[in-house]
DNA sequence: TGGAATACTGAACACTGTTCAGTAAGTTTG
DNA sequence: CAAACTTACTGAACAGTGTTCAGTATTCCA
């Protein structure tokens, strides 16, 4: 059956053409010109065929936070590094934050934008954002088991720091910061001196 | 002067009437539904006649979000009341987080969606959010001045508190709290629960 | 080689925000 | 009062969006 193989690979492969052209234009554009039609027109095939591929758009975008989620746990993985776990945890702090500042476009799709969160609106739970969560958890466990921490409930420990991160950077990206008289330089000084403080707070 | 009195009169109910239409629009319908269109046969008028009275669809969403945040503030003062600051302090988180999910699509205005904000890109001060940040930072400051919170800085800790009750808020209306598995109820009970272990790493 | 399956597209539908020429009504002036 | 001017309003259009579908090529298999 290799023909049905050969199929199936460039059903896969076409796949991937479609994502990653969504995904570049995604960077380069942002959320507002990423349309279906600009994406046929930049792979050069009628708008129609993506349909032939993805169901609607949120499959799409859902398929491109997917391959953002990847991008978000390469940088864990590479700066979440030290031996103490506060110190990693720490890092995994900054480094979030730092994701979020740098890539406001995916951090948007990630964590902010409706759009692909449709795609699963019946299903309770969201594999894309599982493996980051899980590097979470794991450090938060350490913290625990070491008494490095003042949380009893490592589930809740995660979803505070997650939230104090999100709160900050989502706050920044949608000028919502304004309200303190912040310039952007300002304000990611300001942001990563309240990640350093929470942290304080939460330490032993 | 009394036919340009008037006319001034009508100008200002005719801007009511549009922002009260998109308000209840907003309400009932959400976001994606409240088209110009829309909002212009609610109100049997043309949906040119809108341009007429709001430069475009951002200004006119300022004006709804300038609404929103006199009824958060109304909130703030009914319920953040305690003699004690501290204890005031709780409730006006939990006043918070009470108003984001109870009223989703406001929130959504208020502090999430980019729309209004254009309207003031280039300056860097907001006044929609001010009374609302006052009423935080007053509190805070009393907190600070009878040592009951672990901060220096006032403006840190409002930054503080408010992005803990934004990250939590934010993450549950846009479904990112899926990854953790909880169903709409036990995600509220989580979120409340999450204040409470944050408000107490705070305290002195 | 003929017929079936597959891949693709042009054109259309129903929306969106926004603009602008044109009309109708109200107001001011001769 | 009538003419001229001003204001208020609208229908129709433009350019864009996501999405569907009949129809056309192309490829595959018997």
């Amino acid at each position: 059956m290799g023909i049905a193989d050969r199929k199936e690979r460039e059903k896969t492969e076409m796949k991937r053409l479609i994502m990653d052209a969504a995904m570049r234009m995604f960077l380069e554009e942002g959320y507002e010109k990423t349309s279906i039609r600009n994406i046929a027109e930049k792979i050069e095939y009628s708008p129609a065929t993506i349909y032939l591929y993805y169901k609607d758009k949120d499959e799409l975008l859902y398929d491109v936070q997917r391959q953002a989620f990847e991008k978000l746990y390469q940088v864990f993985e590479k700066k979440a590094v030290n031996k103490h776990p506060f110190k990693r945890l720490e890092e995994l702090g900054k480094a979030y934050i730092q994701f979020g500042l740098e890539q406001p476009d995916l951090y948007d799709l990630m964590f902010i934008i409706r759009s692909p969160m449709n795609k699963i609106e019946q299903e309770d739970t969201w594999e894309n954002g599982d493996a980051s969560l899980q590097f979470l958890l794991s450090i938060v466990e350490e913290c625990m088991a070491q008494q490095l921490i003042r949380f009893q409930d490592k589930h809740v420990a995660a979803l505070s720091l997650w939230s104090v991160c999100h709160g900050l950077v989502s706050l920044h990206v949608r000028c919502r910061l304004k309200v303190m008289s912040l310039d952007d330089n300002s304000a990611s000084h300001a942001i990563y001196h309240a990640l350093d403080q929470y942290l304080q707070m939460i330490k032993v």
